[in-house]
DNA sequence: ACCTGAACACCGTTCAAGT
DNA sequence: ACCTGAACACCGTTCAAGT
């Protein structure tokens, strides 16, 4: 006994994410991952529970790519920037993304990312009441075209097309934050 | 030969459909379907090509309950409507509902669905040439919301909170519209 | 402590055979 | 024309065994 472990969690992760990346969803099965960790299935085991905790642990990788925005810049602008960098994560990770929709925001990475929104909602002059259910609705429509973007119902559009209406999403959600920011301060 | 057939591609549809509602989408196997109906899994591939062709036939038969609101409503009013309704018909079908994201429009179904979106925004005063970006950017957002709902995102808040949210949600696309339908219609 | 081999129940799909 | 039986490759997961 006490042997050294041949793999660990993160690589089991990093792996099943590539391969997601590279062939889909459908092609993260415990042979596959195991195979290019040159190790059998069943040594999965020791480090993640079963497959659902696999791919829970994938998307929390995901999480991690939502990196915070220069905390110089105004908060509009800032979310500006968030929005964009989730736009380009999922399409880095067009089958893992999608399982985003599927969890609450509990664990320490999705607090983190959740708070970057916040931060900017707070600097644009949201009043601090209102800031959740914002936070709420802005997620909500950027997830939402991300996702319409990446599973395939925008698959006759062209990327030009795409753009122009991500602009307007974020064009409209701008003017959501500034109303809010300025109905709030009135009284 | 000549054998009377025993299903139909309809049966083995809805059967799919009640067995994701009341089970989920991983209960939905060939197996499954099979002994709901009597029959052996095999004969499904008479009327089902496979299982990718089964679960596209049972979004489908989602598309048709999204029925066209009452004609004499101004076009605001029909698209509160069509959201609500949307809304519901994902409660209704939480497992199967999320697949909408990864579907363009193709089939007639999904025209005509899209149509009576169109059809309110035309009512609605929104020029012609802006209706089709608008719609996207409206739809989007409601399936983005609907979809998080059922899938799980927003596990955590009460029916009440999420209720509060749709609403602001709807107040604020109905904004857009307005605001589309105005500047559209001031030169 | 970490990995393996053998085994189990289940899955989608095919193909030839029955009626 | 429609359904069945047998068969195949694959899947996630377990458990006892090896080092």
């Amino acid at each position: 006994m006490g042997r050294p472990p041949r793999i660990d969690r993160g690589e089991v992760l990093t792996t099943a994410l590539a391969l997601a990346d590279e062939h889909g969803l459908d092609a993260v099965t415990m042979g596959a991952v195991a195979a290019h960790l040159g190790v059998t299935p069943m040594a999965l085991y020791r480090h993640v529970t079963n497959k659902a905790d696999l791919l829970d642990g994938v998307v929390e990788l995901l999480l991690t790519e939502f990196d915070p925005p220069p905390r110089g810049r105004p908060g509009l602008e800032r979310l500006a920037m968030l929005a964009r960098n989730v736009r380009a994560t999922a399409r880095r990770h067009p089958s893992v993304f999608p399982l985003l929709l599927q969890r609450p925001v509990t664990t320490a990475e999705a607090w983190n990312a959740r708070g970057g929104v916040y931060a900017a909602l707070e600097d644009a002059g949201v009043p601090g009441d209102r800031i959740p259910q914002v936070e709420r609705l802005i997620s909500t429509a950027i997830l939402g075209f991300a996702v319409s973007e990446v599973s395939g119902r925008f698959r006759n559009h062209s990327r030009r097309q795409l753009d122009a209406d991500f602009d307007v999403l974020r064009g409209l959600l701008g003017q959501f934050v500034t109303f809010e920011a300025t109905s709030g301060a009135a009284p």
